[in-house]
DNA sequence: ACGCGTTAGTTGTCGCGTCAACTTCGGGCC
DNA sequence: GGCCCGAAGTTGACGCGACAACTAACGCGT
């Protein structure tokens, strides 16, 4: 009677599933959101964080940390944004780059997309949901971000 | 009392850890696997339905059924594959490619990760839920994938 | 003021995933 | 037989995401 020393196939299952759902998900979200206002999810979580801050221009690195990204995520996705014409990188006098801005064009952008997209989460997610289903699903990641976000801090730490 | 246009707050805040933990737990899961096994997930995912295969063959289209991907992806994939000599294609007399097959590298690899795997999958997923939000987990995403691969599906048929 | 480590930001490279375009094989229809 | 259509498979282009290496400015201590 020893411990199954894989997981049963049923949770392989289990396992499959859920990934499968998380990428078609993704994927029907993405393809709302550049269908019907011309950007993509991690465009839109971009614009809608910087259109929350004053003026609409933030340092890099608060917007990666806004974000939970690495930083050179945020620079590669500010790289392709800015060629997009939907932020504008914010220079001082030197040359140096020193943060970035929501240009016109981005924020009509967010300002069009958020409630449609805000609409096609809570129908492909939310309603799929009961109120206790959604809380156990908050709180699971909450605990998982946590804890892989101590287990990835810690590192540094000791002097 | 109009009905809120978009999201509560904490329905985003909901949304955004739960794009946060997936990614989180991807990302690690990843990790392990190519750190202990040298392989990747999705090339995990291929090798494994693979060797569950008569031969360790397949055609690329059983392939790509199988896993829930499409075509070009199971291509690309496979392309990057055979470059690493985990598996390799099969051709007719006339040289046209007609499915695919394991080599023993893979075979090797597939054999030696499984369990590893199935163990992260268990540390990092299953010990983290309760049998009841597994349940709940398991039947929401089959809803999803269906939901999502009915609506695909039902385009192409009108005649 | 000088140097020097730290931090902010960028770049290159690579694998994953999607979409669209293309090639080629095979089967049916005349 | 010859033609055409659909299915199987591949390719190219592109955006996303991770990691590592690099560069430049800042600040601090002496």
């Amino acid at each position: 009677m020893t411990k199954p020393r894989t997981l049963e196939p049923e949770q392989w299952e289990l396992w499959n599933s859920w990934m499968q759902a998380q990428r078609l998900l993704a994927r029907e979200l993405d393809r709302d959101l550049q269908r019907d206002y011309g950007i993509s999810k991690a465009e839109f979580s971009v614009l809608v964080t910087l259109q929350r801050a004053a003026e609409g221009q933030m340092r890099v690195g608060e917007l990666a940390e806004s974000l939970g990204w690495e930083k050179s995520r945020v620079a590669h996705q500010l790289t392709r944004m800015e060629n997009r014409e939907l932020v504008d990188r914010i220079a001082n006098r030197s040359g140096r780059r020193i943060g970035i801005r929501l240009t016109a064009k981005g924020r009509t952008a967010v300002e069009n997309a958020i409630l449609g997209h805000g609409d096609n989460i809570r129908r492909y997610f939310f309603e799929t949901l009961t109120p206790e289903q959604a809380a156990a699903i908050h709180a699971w990641s909450r605990q998982v971000v946590d804890s892989i976000e101590a287990r990835c801090g810690e590192g540094p730490a000791a002097p």
